[in-house]
DNA sequence: CAGGTTTTGTTATTTTTTAACATTAGTTTG
DNA sequence: CAAACTAATGTTAAAAAATAACAAAACCTG
């Protein structure tokens, strides 16, 4: 990125917004320079265009940039298909708790259109969000300290608030599974808050795509004994799943989701470069 | 909004990007049609206008369409030189709470850029997600029932967990403020959160803009005794501020913020619309 | 300093946007 | 029920912007 470019982002800053003209006539350079400038900004994601010029990037001022935003595209398909089907273990009026996890984030938003009459419990704020909009179901909040990498609550006050709150079912995510063991999460902070939820749940439901068994990580969450239900995909060794049915777990297998119609085939993450044939 | 910008949406949900000349085949209308439809979609801020067609909008899906996002532009000027004053009161590692109301998100969204160290305490859920996005503070969310419409926790387990904190700075915003009596909200469930925070910091801070002067609500929250500072715009009437500073309280007027230079006078929220002359 | 590369400027072409007006559909009202 | 009004849609022409392709300048680098 050049220098005028940075400039751009400055002004951008404060002013919100400017056209080519401008910037053009400020630089004394042509427009179709600061045209060329703006172009990369825009594919960086640092700006976005406008008709005569540019504006201050208008992507959702939170998750932008964060590691989490990354990870919820990981398995995007993989997730959604494990969403799709952990709905099934659905009954009205349950009350469920849902985990901060990003498979968990897709569960809820397929819960969030889906599902009705639930009290969903959770501690992740993005959750909370996602399913509140909604106004079928009703949420309630775990606060705590916010962690703003996982965009949830953690710490002291949310396991004394996690205390409160005895669930039908509770569904969690994990950083890796092992399916002799149990779950692994990289980072205390989360741990301790599952293990209470967990405890006071009637089910427990883990959300694992293929990526996570055989996974270890710094500390260990849950026995494989306390979990009642896996959800996976279609990838996950067979091995894998006739250890757990062979202990008595009930596994679902979500299948592969069927493609999609549209043309559209990008991700779609910025503005402009869209028509123009 | 119709039926086809309904429509328009649904398909923006599953495909990110449409081109114009794909919506008028599909609608079977003009270009033309599906132009002034999306040109309110953009003003809604439900979508994007792109070069040639529309893009799911950037915004954070949720807070889409609700009646607070609406509120969230009303007098942005006047609430932006609000937020900006009341910077001032802040002192380094101070720990604060912020209120809920879209004054108080404004000037979270001023000390989350500007402001460093400070512990900030709230039941906004969209306030811990812009301060902690900012990662320069940390952040104490009171969690409890949510309220998809204020994007909020209420409710007694948030009174509970409002009991925890004490705090050196309280915020607040407010539905309605008569000088000689006090401030009112228009509904129940967050007055008794206010009332519990405000028994327990150290100085409270109303945030006021001036259409709120002279405003009754159902519901009376403070008297204007409690209150320690009134931070407000340059256009509330000189009768109500002489009432206040007479009761010996501290009153800030926010000066009305410098005009931009350039020629984009505009708020900046929503791409396109910008330049043609 | 010659040769190459990168950056910038110019121009012509295509496409989009806009605005103004014409048309149609839909509603109200006498 | 039709006239009159209103709202929604379609059509067109003019203005502006985006793009691409090429020309010129600035900048290395050997």
């Amino acid at each position: 990125m050049n220098q005028r470019q940075k400039q751009i982002l400055e002004r951008l800053e404060q002013q919100g917004a400017c056209t080519y003209h401008e910037l053009a006539a400020l630089f004394k350079v042509s427009a179709m320079t600061i045209r060329r400038d703006v172009d990369e900004l825009a594919n960086l994601g640092a700006a976005t265009k406008t008709l005569g010029g540019v504006q201050k990037a208008l992507v959702p001022a939170f998750m932008c940039e964060t590691e989490l935003h990354a990870r919820l595209n990981e398995q995007k398909e993989e997730k959604q298909a494990i969403a799709a089907q952990a709905l099934g273990l659905l009954a009205g009026n349950s009350t469920i708790f849902i985990d901060g996890g990003t498979t968990c984030w897709e569960f809820a938003r397929a819960l969030s259109k889906k599902a009705q009459g639930l009290t969903v419990v959770t501690n992740s704020a993005l959750i909370t969000l996602e399913v509140g909009q909604g106004q079928a179901n009703s949420v309630i909040g775990i606060g705590g300290d916010y962690d703003p990498d996982r965009m949830s609550f953690v710490g002291p006050a949310t396991e004394d608030a996690a205390a409160r709150y005895f669930l039908d079912i509770a569904f969690f995510s994990t950083k890796g599974f092992m399916p002799a063991e149990g779950t692994f999460e990289s980072a205390a902070p989360n741990f301790r808050i599952k293990q209470i939820i967990a405890r006071q749940a009637k089910k427990v439901v883990l959300l694992a795509d293929h990526t996570k068994f055989g996974q270890r990580a710094l500390c260990k969450v849950f026995n494989t004994a306390q979990i009642h239900v896996i959800v996976t995909d279609s990838q996950t060794p067979a091995a894998s799943l006739a250890i757990l049915r062979d202990a008595g777990h009930e596994v679902l297998v979500a299948p592969p989701r069927r493609e999609v119609t549209g043309r559209h085939e990008n991700g779609q993450t910025r503005p402009m470069e869209a028509a123009l044939g």
